[in-house]
DNA sequence: CGACACATTGACCAGACTCAAAGCTAGTGG
DNA sequence: CCACTAGCTTTGAGTCTGGTCAATGTGTCG
């Protein structure tokens, strides 16, 4: 965190909603006094596990989290991906009972805030509460998404639709442009996200570099042919509701 | 519908929302005197459209729809199933696009609500909108359960896990019991929602009757080795938070 | 500079798909 | 009440996408 930053830790969470939904002065200012303990975390560490009941919510400030799930012998089920802004247990307000664990995927930053706090917001103010309702909406949206690329697509497509669904998301809160995106996540944790192996993921993302589809290096994605990308997952962004900008 | 059911044809949703959250007299009432036009549907129509922007929910009275998405190449996704009491248009009441279609597979009646008269309930009674909110936290748990047996399961675990899920959701709304319940789709439709192929979903019918898990004829499911079956898939009905009982 | 995690490559395997052909069964109309 | 039909289910043979297992690079961070 800088110091800009300090000022109010919530600015990601205001321009995460903002992607979504209208907010008036009145209304960031509201999320911006909300009281929320800072917490830095490492790399895969579990922020909530499995059946946990949570009395606080975490806003991610910096560095991406996922929702997932274990199975028996190992397997994973990565669920969501999430970035700064995104509040990914949300739902733990109406739901008592976590059915799935969220973690860290790479160091990250993340601030805790009391339920009370954000019923008590929300009570006084129904545009966020409304905006709330709108993301969980959007987050089912994806859901729905994922599970169109994972009973129809092939490991190909799917990856494809992931990058342009990954740039958007990340673009819409200021942290991707140009068709450049962090990318700070192994290929191991992208297999257990599309339910192919780390060695499958490899050679999709080979054969997508043979075709200067993308450039991955380092921790950074190039989108090199984004019409090509979205037209080859058959990628339609209307499920991310991002009212503001056009896709691309 | 019967003459009990002409009394009110909100019953099932009433039924429904009980399932999962509590409701007071009061607001019983309040539903059961919601405006509704009722209508029957033929077999594999369309209620909603992807792109459209409905300006009324419907409620599902009788029959089983669907949502789903087409891809190219004619290729269908069934993203959820939906029985008496669903309303699974509810989200189309904040998110105003459609990003998938909703249409029957059977027979169906359905009652349709108009989104002021929602607004309306929902101002008026919280409780009412906690419970439609609940409610499609909980869809949004059916799809992340889906997304783990699309990732995760073999084509004989999902359609375990599948079996067990529609048996609950049944029993929830009084449609099931004693470990035998109605399916009237057809393999195909499974396949679409599994992302498998007819073919494919048949064969591992015949595998499952040759064990003696299930018995399916005419459009009724038995299941004869339930706790085998919840076993087999690694099922957890925690995403269902059918509060009120236990599963099985 | 060493160690560990991650990425890459190769050879072989298997679960699910494709294509094609019968066999059923529930509605329909005569 | 029966014959017809359309849609659904079942079965078989061959194929292919993606998985498995195992080894070898590569890069990054103490």
């Amino acid at each position: 965190m800088n110091a800009a930053a300090d000022q109010s830790a919530m600015t990601m969470l205001i321009r995460k909603l903002e992607s979504i939904a209208a907010l008036s002065d009145k209304e960031r200012r509201a999320i911006q006094s909300l009281p929320g303990r800072i917490q830095n975390l490492g790399a895969q560490q579990d922020i909530v596990r499995d059946g946990d009941q949570p009395k606080h919510c975490c806003v991610i400030l910096d560095g991406w989290a996922c929702r997932y799930k274990l199975l028996s012998q190992g397997r994973r089920q990565i669920l969501s991906f999430h970035i700064s802004g995104d509040i990914p247990d949300l739902p733990s307000l109406h739901v008592p009972t976590m059915d799935h664990s969220i973690a860290t995927l790479t160091k990250a930053v993340v601030a805790l805030i009391p339920h009370e706090s954000l019923r008590e917001l929300t009570a006084r103010h129904p545009g966020i509460a409304a905006a709330f309702w709108r993301d969980t909406l959007v987050d089912a949206g994806i859901f729905r998404a994922w599970l169109i690329s994972l009973g129809q697509r092939s490991a190909f497509e799917h990856v494809a639709h992931l990058f342009c669904e990954l740039y958007l998301k990340l673009q819409a809160v200021g942290l991707a442009g140009d068709h450049r995106c962090p990318l700070p996540i192994t290929q191991a944790d992208i297999a257990d996200a599309l339910g192919l192996t780390p060695v499958h993921v490899n050679r999709v993302l080979q054969e997508m570099r043979g075709r200067t589809l993308i450039t991955l290096r380092g921790r950074m994605l190039v989108i090199q042919a984004w019409d090509e990308l979205l037209r080859l997952s058959e990628f339609d962004p209307t499920y991310l509701q991002l009212e503001r900008r056009a896709a691309g």
